[in-house]
DNA sequence: TCTGGGGTCCTAGGACCC
DNA sequence: TCTGGGGTCCTAGGACCC
């Protein structure tokens, strides 16, 4: 027996998911109807444009791109600011209502999941009414519209959700991907981004269904593995389960900011790294982590990034070891050049309960009992209420990014 | 006036060892 | 001074996703 698999997608999530909570508010226009996007802040160069309603869509807006160039092309745009707490408590309501129709549900981004539909027929019905009630459960309950993409695996399960939109259930069967899957335009496939667009262009690739249908050594030949990667998608070849809740364990943490302003002295270099530091240092302790490898990346004013990274023996979830090192890392790897974004990074992750070494360095022991106790209150009364002196009335805020409670990401791979 | 922030995975090339 | 090949580890960078 075949598989049934749905992939849900809220509609213009973040932007969708304001307009509904403006509206409970009291709000008169919903910003799905307007011209409106959800983006940055310009004053701190965050201004780039994370979600758009459709009537902005019209205006050929585009996600990712600058705000200022968002609004040129539309002068009386609508910038609604972001709201990660918002999202999260929309996320949930849509994760309970899916788990209304299979226990078997995949969260895999904020405003996407999978969910297995195999053998449930027995209790909701035939997958497409199902799709249409649960999609209406959605609408009707929390007041935004999704998508519903149904298949017998997830990457056609997917491409059917990205379809025309909005408030739409559609199919692609295998046997309909010849007729609904083949005429898209190839970037419009699962994996195929721009960089893999244009190499399939000059093999005279341009649709889905023409790199279905190209010479296997050719594309062996080009692209290596991710040739035989994209061609099996492209025939909707693709076979992983929908893991539920079975989150993977965390691989690295990271944080990255772009700065309000160019720096271009150590001094203030280096605060930007603790702040970074200072995250990265609680997250990496919240999930009882230690890393080993250590990585910093600088970007320049003119967008250019570089990283330098570094394997350590001991692994460590001392902010101020992690800050040493990502300092030394920082001045290798840093020319002078001005600088509009810095990130840490770490990875190599081991348990902290399987590692005993540092617990016998009683210098450390007493950091680690101080990060632990910075750890309580700023869990308890927010990230910032306990800022390192340095940082007063230096212009930079004293802890930066990963606010976002305990969401992470699935691999960007099935 | 330029383009955020969080991830995962893969690959190329060099170092080093046998 | 010149001559191998294989395996593994490491780093930097690039690919993709949302």
């Amino acid at each position: 027996m075949n598989n049934i698999i749905m992939h849900v997608d809220a509609n213009s999530a973040y932007l969708s998911w304001e307009a509904a909570y403006r509206l409970q508010k009291g709000a008169t226009v919903d910003l799905r109807n307007i011209p409106s996007v959800v983006g940055g802040d310009e004053q701190s160069r965050h201004g780039i444009v994370l979600a758009k309603s459709i009537p902005a869509k019209k205006y050929d807006i585009k996600t990712g791109e600058a705000l200022f160039t968002a609004r040129k092309k539309c002068p009386n745009l609508v910038v609604a600011p972001v709201r990660y707490e918002l999202y999260m408590m929309c996320h949930n309501a849509m994760i309970n209502i899916l788990r209304d129709f299979s226990p078997k549900v995949q969260v895999y981004s904020i405003d996407e999941a999978f969910l297995d539909y195999t053998g449930m027929q027995a209790v909701h019905g035939d997958p497409v009414s199902a799709a249409y009630k649960l999609k209406n459960r959605i609408k009707n309950e929390l007041g935004f519209t999704v998508n519903v993409g149904i298949s017998t695996n997830k990457l056609l399960a997917k491409m059917a959700s990205e379809l025309k939109k909005p408030d739409m259930v559609h199919t692609i069967f295998p046997e309909e991907i010849k007729q609904k899957m083949w005429p898209l335009p190839v970037k419009e496939l699962f994996m195929v981004g721009r960089a893999t667009a244009p190499k399939l262009y000059r093999l005279n690739i341009f649709t889905i269904g023409d790199l279905a249908n190209a010479d296997p050594e050719l594309l062996k030949y080009r692209l290596k593995s991710w040739g035989k990667l994209i061609q099996d998608y492209a025939n909707g070849i693709e076979d992983s389960p929908v893991s539920e809740n079975a989150r993977p364990p965390i691989k690295g943490i990271g944080n990255s900011t772009t700065i309000p302003f160019d720096v271009d002295s150590m001094d203030e270099a280096r605060k930007v790294l603790l702040s970074l530091c200072e995250m990265v240092g609680m997250r990496l302790r919240q999930a009882g982590f230690s890393a080993k490898l250590i990585s910093v990346y600088l970007r320049n004013s003119d967008l250019q990034g570089k990283s330098h990274q570094r394997k350590y023996e001991a692994a460590t979830d001392d902010t101020y070891n992690i800050f040493n090192l990502s300092a030394q890392l920082m001045e290798e790897l840093w020319t002078g050049e001005p600088l509009r974004g810095m990130g840490v990074q770490v990875s190599e992750l081991v348990p902290n309960d399987i590692l005993q070494v540092s617990m016998f360095d009683i210098p450390n022991e007493k950091r680690r009992l101080l990060d632990q106790s910075i750890d309580d209150i700023r869990m308890k009364h927010g990230p910032k209420s306990v800022v390192r002196s340095i940082f007063i009335n230096s212009g930079l805020s004293p802890i930066t990014g990963g606010v976002i409670e305990d969401f992470k990401m699935m691999s960007s791979r099935f």
